[in-house]
DNA sequence: AACGCAAACTAACGATTGTTAGTTAAAATT
DNA sequence: AATTTTAACTAACAATCGTTAGTTTGCGTT
């Protein structure tokens, strides 16, 4: 079953609260009061609070791993794979700034998913670090700690949803551009 | 007045809780729980649940100004002056990995000290593009869009507060070190 | 015209929240 | 030895939390 428009909306209303103060600090009543309604009948739409979160997160999660998957398929060299996993990065990001803090900073209130969401984590970060490490093999990347630059990139790709609607006049195309050039090749001339 | 080392316990294992739920999900009745007294007795050495946040988010905050402070008033060239900041970063993020967590994802639950923090921030954030910008301006830095920069830098030296507990066997010295490799050559060879 | 249903409502629930008041016991100071 | 201070306690407060139950309203279908 599909969720229904109604539905939607409030996950969206939700998303925007969540931005702003953290699932924990949004009531139930502040979700409605944006929609207009009473916070008794948010629950003909949805079963409970932590649905909206799973939805916000689980979603997300899961098409950063569909999208690493396609990148991983292909038969290209790290660093072509690195630059579509930041366009992917860009891409999921813009269209989702509210949703993205929810999966960055409140993933630990999750309950039923929160191993489902751990997991699809450790796969996604192993993914990544793979993908690093065959780079220093072929001889296409700087033979450092992996992890350090896993955790470099990553970093700034998580941090895409606090920049993206500060620059909105920006082209996503030639944000990713230019994130390639200062996170692969640095900023020094 | 100094903290008493009674306040103080309880701001260290305020920081414990609030990076593991962040600020809303901790009560002070868990506060009180690991400290071993009751809710009310908090009440003894501070003035209320938001002094805790306050305290935590303000002194980090002015030792992050003082350090960058310190590292203008040099007179350095850019590149050296960015390798400072990573170490900064890393000094004080190693030394503070709970509190960390409230500097990035709390700081919007101050009240009194909100437009305080926010100066702060902006403060910080002028002086580093400064830095970029004049280390484009004499050559020494890539003409990319400083803001770019400045954000991709930062995003990962703000996450280091989650990166630094995963890898406490590496010595802060070696990984700012190549911290600064990743962040301003570049991965790629 | 009658019916069914989706989506809103009012009212309330038990639990939990941050915080205050007043008390007690031990330690420090006089 | 007497007194003040510190830091814990119990008990309770009003407010707010997520959520449920039962009711009403209006629209689309029969």
């Amino acid at each position: 079953m599909n969720p229904s428009p109604r539905k939607l909306e409030i996950i969206s209303v939700a998303s925007t609260l969540f931005k702003e103060k953290g699932y924990s600090a949004v009531t139930m009543r502040d979700i409605a009061k944006v929609m207009g309604i009473k916070a008794a009948s948010l629950y003909n739409h949805i079963k409970n609070k932590e649905e909206i979160l799973t939805f916000i997160i689980i979603s997300l999660a899961e098409e950063f791993i569909d999208g690493l998957e396609k990148i991983k398929s292909g038969n290209n060299d790290c660093i072509y794979k690195l630059k579509q996993i930041i366009i992917l990065h860009v891409d999921i990001s813009s269209r989702n700034t509210n949703g993205m803090a929810s999966l960055n900073n409140d993933w630990m209130h999750l309950k039923d998913q929160l191993n489902h969401y751990l997991a699809l984590r450790m796969e996604y970060e192993n993914s990544f670090r793979n993908i690093i490490s065959k780079g220093i093999l072929k001889n296409e990347i700087k033979n450092i700690n992996p992890d350090i630059m896993v955790f470099s990139i990553l970093s700034t790709l998580r941090s895409l949803y606090l920049w993206v609607p500060k620059k909105d006049d920006m082209e996503p195309t030639l944000l990713a551009a230019n994130l390639s050039e200062v996170l692969l090749k640095g900023i020094n001339k």
